[in-house]
DNA sequence: GAGTACGAAATCGTATACGAAAACTATCGC
DNA sequence: GCGATAGTTTTCGTATACGATTTCGTACTC
């Protein structure tokens, strides 16, 4: 629903047990506000894939220490988001089409996993939610604005598998998320033939829903989905130089 | 040199060539030890689940400062085999049984994909081993030794996934494992009537490798292995705890 | 006797400091 | 002119220190 906010924070489900009311002070440590900001600088793309994470920089922006700092990026490495190499430094991760095919391939996974688990839970409130997202990144496609296509997107999909029961799936595909904005902003470009594609897929996908479609049907078509992403990347990756497979 | 600019590195942006995950040419940090040392008291049991984790205490019985100790302590918690709570401490996670759940369900799914990734990896080589292995599971039911049983059928596991392509699916994959090791060793019990079944499926899915079946087909029945092993568990908790609170 | 208030102890969170490793630069030898 | 080498600089890794927060124990009041 809310872009950055959605993006910038799966944390809450992770480890939760039922323990009801406990830790109410959200005061905000310094290295909660250190993870949080220097992920939002990456998702947003302020800092782009290659970007140098110093330490002592970022520190000093923050105006903390390193320590926060520190942990922060050691967090973010173990998202994927960052990759860290002993005594060398951090960089903002991302660039490796490998990468981008192994994301997409777990997300694909997880995702259909997640909306699946979702959709017994999904009722018409949501489906109209969805339906009109859709309509809007329709819209996007007519007036060519990819930038916000790309938010809609996700706002579409949130919607499939926000309801998913089990919060480690769901923390999965959040994370999954969090990569392919941070290298979206950058390398991979968008793919108006696949963008249109996308959008008819999607309409299936409620229709799929909302006929009370097995759990293994709406698995498979979200899965595969993301892989026609993945493929039309792929595709538009080799057109210059490799024979497409 | 300004380093202001240092967005694009010079040599930064060559990203990774095939340094593969490990670091070999360096000597351990403190860090590392900490972690290694803490997260396979873990797994192994010495730390069962509640056990508080003291910074100061562990710091010292490794030899080493806090600093580490606590980064270690944090990357475990990101893992899931560690509860963190704000100004209080770590213990050490798992006894709920909602988590037991979320984390089975969890690798049914990345577990699935991941064999059914590698099935067209595994050699004659491989599955003879994984037959091998599966026979003295056979033997352990006899004499009825559950640890070894148990360490057995990891064996036999990691010989169907190991293979996997995307490494991003075997590392979630390792972590659900490690997850499970550090509940089984307390909360969960063994169950003789579902390993005799798992035994049985095991040959199941190597006779389907081996047939060469769909990637399809090999996730459901690897899916439907560990799902079998859930019920056993919920079943098993209804019958022996009626309204258990 | 139960509940509350206060104080001591334990433990965490973060700042600072310093040694160590790597990267960069300049110099030397060929 | 080019490659190897030593010195300098940058940046990380970890130890230590101290304030902040929570927890636990004790005494006090009703």
């Amino acid at each position: 629903m809310h872009d950055t906010a959605s993006a910038a924070g799966p944390r809450a489900a992770a480890t939760t047990t039922r323990t009801a009311t406990q830790t109410p002070p959200h005061t905000a440590s310094k290295s909660e506000q250190a993870y949080a900001a220097v992920k939002a600088r990456i998702v947003d793309g302020t800092y782009s894939p290659g970007y140098r994470l110093v330490l002592a920089k970022i520190a000093e922006d923050l105006g903390v220490s390193v320590v926060p700092v520190r942990e922060a990026i050691r967090r973010l490495e173990a998202e994927g988001l960052v990759k860290f190499e002993r005594n060398v430094g951090a960089t903002v991760a991302g660039i490796d089409p490998t990468e981008y095919l192994y994301t997409m391939q777990t997300l694909s996974i997880v995702e259909g996993a997640a909306t699946a688990l979702s959709a017994p839970l999904i009722g018409p409130a949501d489906v109209a939610r969805a339906r009109a997202v859709n309509a809007e990144m329709r819209d996007c496609l007519e007036h060519f604005d990819p930038v916000r296509f790309t938010a809609l997107n996700q706002d579409f999909h949130s919607v499939l598998f926000e309801h998913c029961p089990n919060p480690h799936i769901l923390d999965l595909v959040h994370r999954g998320w969090n990569r392919l904005a941070s290298l979206r902003s950058s390398t991979f470009r968008f793919v108006p033939g696949r963008a249109h594609d996308s959008v008819a897929e999607h309409e299936a996908l409620l229709r799929l829903i909302e006929s009370g479609a097995g759990a293994d049907e709406i698995e498979k078509a979200a899965r595969l989905h993301r892989s026609a992403t993945l493929d039309a990347y792929l595709a538009q990756s080799n057109a210059g130089s490799l024979s497409a497979h």
